[in-house]
DNA sequence: CAGGATCCCCCAAGATACTG
DNA sequence: CAGTATCTTGGGGGATCCTG
């Protein structure tokens, strides 16, 4: 992560303004939890089952890096001692939009990834195309 | 990257469908080169000096693995021998949507996430927020 | 110039076990 | 149940050198 603010006249490509957008996906889960989010304040367990497949010491490293991000907000539960919370910040909740522009396009084009996938021949994404 | 198909009720977490458009956003590079060959085909040594930062293999492995998803085209230049360019598929073009409002949200809200880093009181992203 | 071959490092992420 | 502490690993990504 180098959010270094570049004078790029190109403003997309070294501009590391986009970066810092671009590294808050780079995580497995972050989008994921952020999503999990989308309605209301969880608990860790709730996510955890919501989820499905996340470690709890994951689920707690992400939650951590949103929350640091300021993406994500941690509230102790009111009356019960030891129930944490986790809610969307507003800030969180703005980038809601482009997740779902993301998840959207999974949908539309998931099965032409897949497709080319198979297609490619070969099972390694970096050996160089087999035939042609 | 485990792109099975599940029959989640709750379509969008534990399903893997938008999980195999994050995964092609969570490398460092995959946006970034698919971007700068937003406006026509382009060389290698272009991309490179357009995008700045990126070794030579990098931006190899990186345009192999968007070749193998279908997101991108490898052709020799058609009179030179080894020119070589690389293009978007259709497919690829319809992934700059996407990209393009995570981008968008960048450069609204960054301001914002750094300000929030800052605020956190650690550089560790992950070590628990000190007071409070 | 394209891009393969090596070597190395770092860290996200998993598994497991333990505390308040 | 929330969270930490260890240990391990796979692979992305950087640097460097070498070839057609």
């Amino acid at each position: 992560m180098w959010y270094v603010t570049t004078d790029a006249t190109d403003a997309f490509l070294a501009d590391c303004r986009a970066r810092l957008a671009f590294d808050l996906l780079s995580n497995t889960w972050n989008a994921v939890v952020l999503w999990a989010l989308r309605d209301g304040p969880r608990r860790p367990v709730e996510l955890r089952e919501r989820i499905g497949g996340i470690s709890s010491k994951v689920l707690t490293e992400t939650l951590r890096r949103l929350q640091f991000n300021g993406l994500v907000d941690r509230q102790l539960h009111p009356d019960a001692p030891s129930r944490v919370e986790y809610r969307l910040t507003a800030l969180g909740r703005t980038f809601l939009g482009p997740i779902d522009a993301v998840g959207a396009w999974a949908f539309e084009h998931g099965d032409e990834v897949m497709a080319a996938q198979e297609a490619a021949g070969t099972a390694d994404p970096l050996s160089p195309p087999p035939t042609r």
